[in-house]
DNA sequence: CATTATACTGTATAAATATATAGTATAATT
DNA sequence: AATTATACTATATATTTATACAGTATAATG
């Protein structure tokens, strides 16, 4: 299946609503109200493109004719590995520490992210963050303050909120009173951001 | 709901048929071809009578606008539907307050599921369910003290903790200390169960 | 630079479709 | 005996709808 473009993301989703809404598909001029068109050709074309790329199926001639294509399951793209926390000393992403790997669709978080982290402990509590929690994570060193980051100071990894309050100084904050600050100083200790979290799940 | 003729059966039956072969509900001409009828007042007329009996809808001038009546939301698999919750005294699980729908694995949660909630207000915070969270929600009757529960008090849905206390005396308790318990009498409130929260997804 | 894909507006029309009207016939209620 | 609901045929028509054609504009691609 090829490349869906944002417009095209935002047909398909509204058929789907539209399927969901009423229990049965758009026409044209449906679309068009929806997404604001002016023209029914302008919902033609963009089912067209939809057809051609596979995303959906058209009954000719009939009306409302239109049906979303199951996609398939199972993309190796879209496993993503669960990594346990596990005690100081052990690299993070090494694979004895991928419990397991999840199915999830891309751009599931609206961003894109790299792996699931599995969270230990209560220290983000308050962030709606609990014990179990699986943290969908961001390799990325692009943090703005505030940002939730997955942080490892020298070989320990931690969830936390980030905060540079010096050029040199980083504040860890957890969010939980019964918890404290980490200060950071970058020229005494060694701080790597491993990224941010862009998601989270929860089994229960 | 009244009854239904046996003839009505089949029209209904050959509706739901239609519908799953093609994604579409069928036109008066379609039923016809199905069913051998020659004229296509024949179908028009038994879809009145399954109408007039609540066993379908029938949005009036629209094509193929026949839906059937079934209050469950139903969804394509593993397209699941996002349900917001809108202020008070609305129906909140009508179809109408699907916001868009969600691609997600089926069993993601372990258990299964039939839509998601977003999640307004904080009563849930201290179980880590904040604003915006969209929740995993299995429509059951199956509830244990402890579940957090989707439940309807009059028209107004809120999900909390459950637990019965006594045959007829059910509290909806909240995790947070500003908010606090609702004690529901069953001989006085109507209390009904949507269903209970099976995983969390937030997305930052 | 020419080509192709995307993303639209605007207009037109043949085909698809809902739906009304006019009948016929049978069985069940009142 | 009269009314009502069911179960159809047959025909007609206004509306709905898909879909083609003619354009404009922009970004990407070879």
């Amino acid at each position: 299946m090829k490349d869906i473009t944002p417009q095209q993301q935002k047909v398909l989703d509204c058929i789907q609503v539209y399927i969901n809404k009423t229990g049965f598909p758009p026409t044209r001029a449906d679309i068009c109200r929806e997404l604001g068109f002016k023209s029914p050709n302008s919902a033609e074309t963009h089912l067209r493109a939809l057809e051609k790329k596979g995303f959906i199926s058209i009954e000719s001639g009939a009306s409302r004719g239109i049906s979303i294509n199951n996609p398939e399951i199972t993309h190796l793209e879209n496993e993503y590995p669960i990594v346990g926390l596990v005690a100081a000393g052990s690299p993070t992403l090494a694979s004895e520490n991928v419990e397991k790997v999840l199915n999830c669709p891309k751009g599931f978080f609206g961003s894109d992210f790299d792996y699931f982290l599995r969270v230990r402990g209560l220290s983000m509590k308050d962030a709606g963050i609990m014990e179990d929690d699986l943290i969908a994570v961001k390799k990325t060193q692009e943090i703005k303050n505030g940002d939730i980051v997955v942080a490892r100071i020298e070989d320990e990894v931690t969830v936390k909120y980030f905060q540079r309050s010096a050029p040199n100084i980083i504040h860890l904050k957890p969010a939980n009173e019964e918890f404290s600050d980490i200060e950071v100083n970058l020229e005494e200790t060694e701080l790597y951001i491993e990224g941010k979290s862009v998601g989270l799940i929860r089994e229960n």
